[in-house]
DNA sequence: CTGTCACCATACCTGCCGGGTATCACAGGG
DNA sequence: CCCTGTGATACCCGGCAGGTATGGTGACAG
């Protein structure tokens, strides 16, 4: 099999994605630590290879082209796998871990109790492999269990998309408004989501998107801690799964959300992994 | 960001992954149309940089270290990936399907009814786009859809695996026993997959898994004609599902199974597709 | 209209590294 | 003991990735 012209590179790839998130090959340059003219030359290249236009090199700037949206998607995906083959790969050659160690990625403060009674029931199985808790931001689960940084991960959604990935649901659960204890909403004993969207007083908080804040008027937060003191403060208010109650404040109220779509929490490991230890993690965890 | 030491190049992957299939060095090296010293020293400045040993270089032969096997499947994944990201790029890019196009993959004989009528409702639809049907073998839908030679397939438990795809249910169905018309278990009403299981005239068929036939007493098949000559001479039988009917021959006796698990059909897609036109023939499949 | 700026493309050079050939080291088998 | 098969080593060479300098061009100010 001769390997025909299909064959991207790890460069290449590296390359384009910078340069399509960028949109500024000067940027994407420095970002990738080299100058800039290689960098044009390599796309160019790549165009050529493929014989397809990536790129719209327009006045003032550079927007991607259908097959490059393409390519982005697809490029990260196979970047990603390729990272995650050198992790796993290294983390398996590790002679302290041959094998009977678990990455378990979970969201900071997330299912606190579920995650506490899972370790327990794991560590009390005959044979159980060593957990190692890494825990992460807000929906950043999936891009750990993509690049190899861990195993497995306890996953919610609608937050989090299962989509690629083997799963086993754990829990669902309700909605909660955590307001500050003092607003006149926290008196009400439930509350729909028109009633909390809208709040002049309390507007959401914002959270970064790939690095970078929505547009709106609410606060810029970045993690729990932050979120929870603003509230305290008055300042906005969160809509948050009944188990993040383990996290409130004094000066919290919990409200009922009567219409919000309920969170369910799935385990979830990258599809055909057939190691031992986490499918006996996994039955541990269907049997809660 | 600086690329850090994990950054393997496609072209180490596709080194390793032959290398280990062919565990042989000089075979693994033809087989990239290249010499057997530089992909010596590849593998090697491959190890070293993974700080992990990958192979077992004994007397007379080669082997796979756990980080090895490690390496194997999970870069299979990623070559797979980048295969499928430039695959999908030049279609994307080809002047001729900018984006109404769809590459449908389907096991030949497999579910031709359903196939049938979900082209024919798809068709119907306002806006629909082409839909190309590639055929394939035995259980060759899943390597499409992973490298790009398909957008979208539809594939049967418990044969195919769903893992990493997105997919959705069609249709369910019982098995059926083909047997020669003249064999005395033809007459028989119904059957039990232990019935059938050990015959002694009709050993079951061999069907080649990667290139290779397992080991056993009965004929080796490569293809649904094959089997249907063999049963029709009297030689073995299958246990295939119900719509199989379709292919049946005059001298061939279908008889039902009484506990083989049923068999599902799911159309399935590439976990994240995000485009209108499989939407749209996902939601009529759905809809049958 | 024109100078300037911002930004990508082109031209050209250089050093590294991937790949080739020749050969070695070593284990088994006769 | 030699012969064979196999992977590793030594060494050379050419291509290509990456650098610097510079060109081309649209946007914008005045």
């Amino acid at each position: 099999m001769v390997t025909g012209v299909d064959t991207l590179e790890t460069r290449e790839l590296r390359y384009f994605v910078a340069v399509a998130e960028e949109l500024h090959f000067g940027r994407a340059a420095e970002r990738l630590g080299m100058a800039q003219p290689p960098l044009s030359r390599a796309i160019q290249q790549l165009e050529r290879r493929l014989g397809v236009s990536l790129l719209d090199r327009n006045r003032r700037g550079v927007s991607l082209t259908g097959a490059g949206q393409v390519l982005l998607y697809e490029g990260r995906a196979a970047l990603e796998a390729t990272v995650a083959a050198a992790r796993r790969t290294r983390r398996a050659g590790a002679a302290d871990s041959p094998r009977d160690r678990l990455v378990l990625g979970v969201k900071a403060a997330g299912a606190h109790e579920l995650l506490q009674k899972l370790l327990d029931a794991y560590a009390a199985e005959p044979g159980a492999a060593e957990i190692e808790v890494l825990l992460c931001g807000f929906c950043e689960q999936e891009g750990l269990l993509r690049d190899g940084r861990a195993d497995v991960a306890l996953m919610h959604t609608p937050f989090n998309s299962l989509a690629g990935f083997d799963s086993e649901e754990l829990m669902a659960e309700g909605q909660v408004a955590i307001l500050p204890a003092a607003h006149p909403l926290a008196a009400r004993p439930a509350l729909s989501l028109a009633d909390v969207s809208d709040v002049p007083d309390l507007p959401l908080a914002r959270w970064p998107n790939r690095g970078v804040y929505p547009p709106g008027n609410g606060p810029e937060v970045r993690d729990q801690t932050q979120l929870a003191q603003l509230i305290a403060l008055g300042r906005t208010l969160a809509v948050v799964p009944d188990s993040a109650r383990s996290w409130m404040w004094a000066d919290h109220a919990a409200v009922p959300l009567t219409d919000a779509p309920p969170v369910v929490t799935h385990i979830a490991w990258p599809a055909h992994s057939r190691s031992r230890a986490l499918a006996d993690l996994v039955r541990t965890a269907t049997r809660l």
